[in-house]
DNA sequence: CTTTCATATGATTGATTGTTCATATATTAT
DNA sequence: ATAATATATGAACAATCAATCATATGAAAG
């Protein structure tokens, strides 16, 4: 198979034409694209998802998290890091102390449609 | 910091001690933290995430995939693995065909919720 | 200003992962 | 049987990543 040519190949050009015209209309752009896989990569790690779950129920410093986790506060930091950049957390200064909380209601809605797919 | 003993740090385990039992009881078992970890893992990569939005459309086979995405068969033939084993999309056979398709509703929501994320 | 406490960050390392290449399997046609 | 076509798979390699360690920043207290 070579991608790089128009081939004929399967049924695909000459049978489903209306269909590969709707994709090519629908589909984000690439660079849409690459952004949401970027985003659910922040999602599939399981001290992230910990983190967000923790955050489901209170805002909470670096220390907290990191003694409920019972991991080192600089492994939690590297995570809430990546967590910040992707919007999915949002933070505060009191003091010495950094709180984290959740950005905005998607981060749950998409963490519960995942846990209801796992759990089928 | 050591995680690995219950030191007084920060003020979580002598004013919040509602919270941290809440989470405690709350927080799904480390099995399935670590499965919808694994599930996100899967929407993390911009191939498989178009491979998805192809099948938004219409059912499809590995070459018809591979043509639209402009990728190898062997590529594609390889994350529709890891999309199968993820119960994300489904197949069936016709004769040497197989045709692809998507398994569930909740794929569809998980990947809209995150692109309204993105788009924000 | 120095110390202390909470957090952040840069470098390193072992582990994971996506693509490629070669090859195997499965189905149909000759 | 053999050839042709569609798909699957194993090994290999480069790239990415999470935790660790050491260290830096930032804020309050002495």
């Amino acid at each position: 198979m070579r991608p790089d040519e128009t081939i004929e190949c399967c049924e695909l050009m000459y049978v489903h034409k209306d269909i590969v015209e709707k994709v090519r209309e629908e589909m984000p752009d690439e660079e849409e694209l690459y952004d949401l896989a970027e985003l659910f990569k922040i999602f599939g790690d399981s001290t992230r998802i910990k983190i967000l779950y923790l955050l489901f129920e209170s805002e909470m410093c670096v220390c907290d998290i990191a003694q409920l986790l019972n991991m080192t506060q600089s492994a939690i930091s590297h995570q809430l890091r990546a967590l910040k950049q992707s919007k999915l957390v949002k933070y505060r200064r009191e003091g010495k102390t950094v709180f984290y909380s959740l950005a905005d209601g998607h981060v749950r809605t998409i963490i519960d449609q995942g846990m209801e797919h796992v759990k089928e």
